[in-house]
DNA sequence: TCTGGGGTCCTAGGACCC
DNA sequence: TCTGGGGTCCTAGGACCC
């Protein structure tokens, strides 16, 4: 419950070039230098220092149209490590719970916090550069921190921040009373919730920046974009249409996808692939204890292949006949989809399962009662040998030894937080 | 030659019913 | 020849996010 007509204050805290500076952490040769992060497969960039930012890097660039700037810039590269970024953000996350009571995280390198519960009165932007500086000290992160009226200016304000070398890391946008100056250098593209479709929409109807769309008739907004585009609008006038959401709401899907390190041709392959997909997938929704009503799968030859001839995607919906996270019977049906959808003949890229209808794991379970137990003892003594003995120490037949499929990632820094091995070379 | 992965939400349109 | 209308529910696809 909020009281009417007290200001809200929202804050959000956004880790710079978060996996790029995960590695600086462990590797202080990369201070002042450009660093670049690959995603998956070594594929595209998707993590720039300011060094490599300025060297014109673009986000999301495929790593091959880079290369030449790389070399002649001698720019470091390095293949995602999401087991060290992860266990970081867990990190800075801790000292953010900590500062603020009303948090939300929002992905591995942002968080939003309500503050406006805090003491009447507060000095918001002095607590927040004192946070700001001990998360720096305590984990090496250099975050920004964006205070807002509503979770958008709030991510307006941490885009000013970014973008704005004389201010230091935190910037308080409530304090402006009339934003139209500062909303004009938004352009639509950078406003949270306005992605590239909509923003071509926008400067079309010759809308170019924030304050243009504030300045545009509700009615119109709802019918040429949708409810969506509405409330974006609302909240950079300041009025809150988004709160802050609880960290414990179950998720509804889980996808497991990857593209393969190399093409494939054969059905054997992408078994063995597929496998490994619902395999991971049916560990992750039995570690959050939920189960699964509907599994999705997709296979797909190189989109970016101009040639008709060669391009082949298809997917199946399988709805399952009780709720499970077993991972036999989620493979079974799996490679049951998998056999009617498969076509000789083409390079598979990639490959991928979704689960959905997922729910929390029901005790009273009736139906299939006897059966369910049986493979729930099974499952809990497959996941523990993995914990154990390590990832895939055991791991059903049907995902092959060979594993042609698996992705590049040959440029991977170690996995400084987890490993004992590199914790004592860090130490020493 | 080489182009990521994992989520959420909204909406249009089809299926079905009376 | 003439062939309703309105409601609900579900799903696929599209848009967005990091």
């Amino acid at each position: 419950m909020y009281i009417k007509n007290k200001k809200r204050m929202f804050a959000l805290a956004d880790c710079n070039s978060f996996y790029a500076s995960c590695e600086r952490v462990f590797n202080p040769k990369l201070k002042n230098k450009p660093v670049v992060v690959l995603s998956n497969n070594d594929g595209c960039i998707v993590a720039r220092t300011n060094e490599a930012k300025a060297l014109g890097i673009k986000m999301g660039e495929p790593l091959f149209k880079a290369q030449k700037t790389i070399k002649k810039y001698n720019v470091k590269v390095f293949s995602s490590n999401y087991a060290l970024y992860g266990s970081m953000s867990n990190r800075v996350m801790k000292i953010l719970e900590q500062s603020f009571p009303n948090i939300e995280i929002y992905s591995i390198d942002e968080a939003f916090m309500e503050i406006s519960s805090l003491k009447k009165n507060y000095n918001y932007y002095k607590y927040a550069i004192n946070v700001r500086e001990i998360i720096l000290k305590w984990t090496g992160i250099p975050i920004s921190i964006g205070i807002g009226e509503t979770k958008t200016l709030a991510k307006i304000a941490n885009y000013i921040v970014k973008n704005n070398s004389k201010i230091n890391g935190v910037f308080d946008i409530t304090k402006i009373k009339n934003k139209k100056k500062i909303l004009e250098q938004i352009k639509v593209e950078e406003i949270w919730g306005i992605g590239n479709k909509i923003s071509k929409l926008l400067i079309k109807n010759n809308i170019k920046n924030a304050y243009e769309f504030t300045q545009k008739d509700n009615r119109w907004v709802r019918k040429n974009i949708n409810i969506l585009g509405l409330k974006t609008k609302m909240e950079l006038n300041g009025i809150p249409c988004y709160e802050l959401e609880n960290n414990f709401k179950l998720r509804k899907s889980c996808c497991v996808s990857r593209s393969f390190g190399k093409k494939i041709k054969s059905l054997k392959d992408i078994t063995e692939a597929v496998s490994a997909y619902i395999t991971r997938a049916a560990e992750k929704i039995r570690n959050e204890k939920l189960v699964s009503n509907n599994i999705n799968l997709y296979i797909r030859t190189n989109p970016f292949n101009k040639n008709p001839k060669e391009y082949y995607a298809n997917s199946i919906s399988i709805s399952l006949d009780y709720p499970t996270n077993d991972t036999i019977t989620l493979n079974k049906k799996t490679l049951i989809g998998l056999n009617k959808i498969f076509r000789k003949g083409y390079l598979y890229q990639k490959a991928g399962v979704i689960l959905s209808g997922l729910e929390a794991e029901n005790k009273d379970f009736h139906l299939f009662k006897e059966d369910n137990e049986r493979k729930k003892t099974l499952m809990s003594a497959f996941d523990y040998i993995n914990q154990r003995y390590g990832k895939n120490s055991l791991h059903i037949a049907s995902e092959g030894i060979e594993k042609r499929w698996l992705m590049k990632r040959s440029r991977c820094s170690s996995n400084f937080t987890t490993s004992l091995k590199d914790l004592l070379i860090v130490k020493c």
